[in-house]
DNA sequence: TTATATTGTTAATGTTTTATTAAATATGAA
DNA sequence: TTCATATTTAATAAAACATTAACAATATAA
């Protein structure tokens, strides 16, 4: 069994890039590494990493918008900016994209290890993958998230828009069982705050409207903590 | 949703100490403030907390033995350090003790707020919650704290409120022995005052309206101590 | 026994959260 | 651009919750 815990590094210095790059496999990561934004999204999209090391300046695309573009893919990967510069605007900017942490270099290697162990630890079990699973049955209900399609017995096909799309998958994934208001506008909104909280039951309201046609379906507020799906 | 982040700070600069306290308390957390690590320790059993942020330097228990109590009792609770010192073996020593982050007098608050919320963010994700018990059968009820469900006998499941289910948990941990007055407002209230103990109170008629429809299932009250949860 | 403190219960009050519909705005394809 | 669809914002109602008040009952200590 390979457990060892995969890293996407992302550095423009070549140089810097292998030593830092053996230095991690050194100390059991698999390191994968990229020397420019371009081709570090697409090594984080082929492969699946635990988590990213980003340089902050490169050319082309720098680290915040490749974080950004990394995080609308997979929210809960954790990053690391790796930068010269220290200005606080640059940090700020930094974790507003999400990072879970910010090293200025020169930093001490151990230092670096230390923070990849904290992180790592910290994020083991949220690196469980979104379900990639794509077609739910339900009561009467055949739901197809790929097509967007939701199917009440023979009747034909209602297409759902992308965030009722969504929605309607992370409840399945949490069938009979809470489905943490929290979680669905991290995931899908990306921002919990009171507009997109309330964006969120509008959209509830839209499915209830649909699901309504199996009386043994049914969506469950859980005041304060989120909703269930129920499925008798 | 007053679900607010509870944070321990302990920092023996008084006046540091209140200046901080202050400004995390007016960014949304509620935060317990200790003079050093003996008070801080004592603090941290009482109540419940979310994070905390430990000063390394202080009289008679620094932060990082502080730390290692604090993580012999919860093993998961993120912790912040705070120092004047930048030397790399305290730094090291910290992330050994299990440091999420280190921070360095004199800091900015705008960043520390971020990383407090990278760390609670990602604390969130991980298993605190999941890791709980959050199913009872006793007699013939069937509760389930996630869920906020209490079912009796092949009924409908009747809805509690949150803190009817915290009561009701707490109570069960302790089935058949005291539980503490005192250990329901500190952990539940979060302060231990006439009216939060009259509105225990409530809580405790509410509790019983329900559970009274099992003859061997009832609330006794010790007189000054607490309440009993007595199972047949 | 009597005074005092604590507990039991119900009801009212005020606040927060959710439900629903409609209107406004943004997005994207033709 | 214009039209169709998707999403957000607004407005209002309803539900859920927590606290406080008021008064009754009970326990304890002087």
């Amino acid at each position: 069994m390979n457990n060892k815990k995969r890293i996407l590094l992302v550095e423009d210095d070549h140089n810097f890039g292998i030593i830092l790059r053996d230095f991690l496999k050194m100390n059991e990561y698999d390191v994968i590494l990229a020397k420019n934004g371009m081709e570090g999204f697409e090594k984080f999209k082929k492969f699946e990493f635990n988590l990213c090391i980003l340089d902050v300046m490169m050319p082309y695309k720098d680290g915040f918008t490749l974080a950004t573009e990394i995080k609308s893919v997979s929210p809960d990967i954790p990053i690391i900016f790796l930068t010269a510069k220290s200005m606080k605007e640059d940090v700020l900017k930094g974790y507003k994209v999400g990072a879970d942490d910010y090293l200025k270099k020169p930093f001490d290697s151990d230092v670096l290890l230390f923070k990849i162990k904290a992180i790592l630890k910290r994020n083991k079990l949220s690196s469980v993958k979104d379900s990639e699973e794509t077609e739910f049955n339900f009561s009467s209900f055949y739901f197809n998230s790929k097509l967007r399609h939701l199917k009440y017995n023979d009747e034909s096909p209602v297409k759902l828009s992308p965030k009722e799309n969504m929605l309607l998958k992370l409840l399945l994934i949490h069938v009979n069982d809470l489905m943490p208001r929290e979680l669905a506008l991290t995931r899908i909104w990306h921002d919990d705050n009171y507009f997109t909280s309330r964006s969120m039951d509008v959209y509830i309201a839209k499915l209830r409207k649909q699901l309504q046609k199996d009386p043994k379906v049914s969506i469950n507020n859980i005041h304060g903590e989120g909703f269930r799906l129920i499925v008798e």
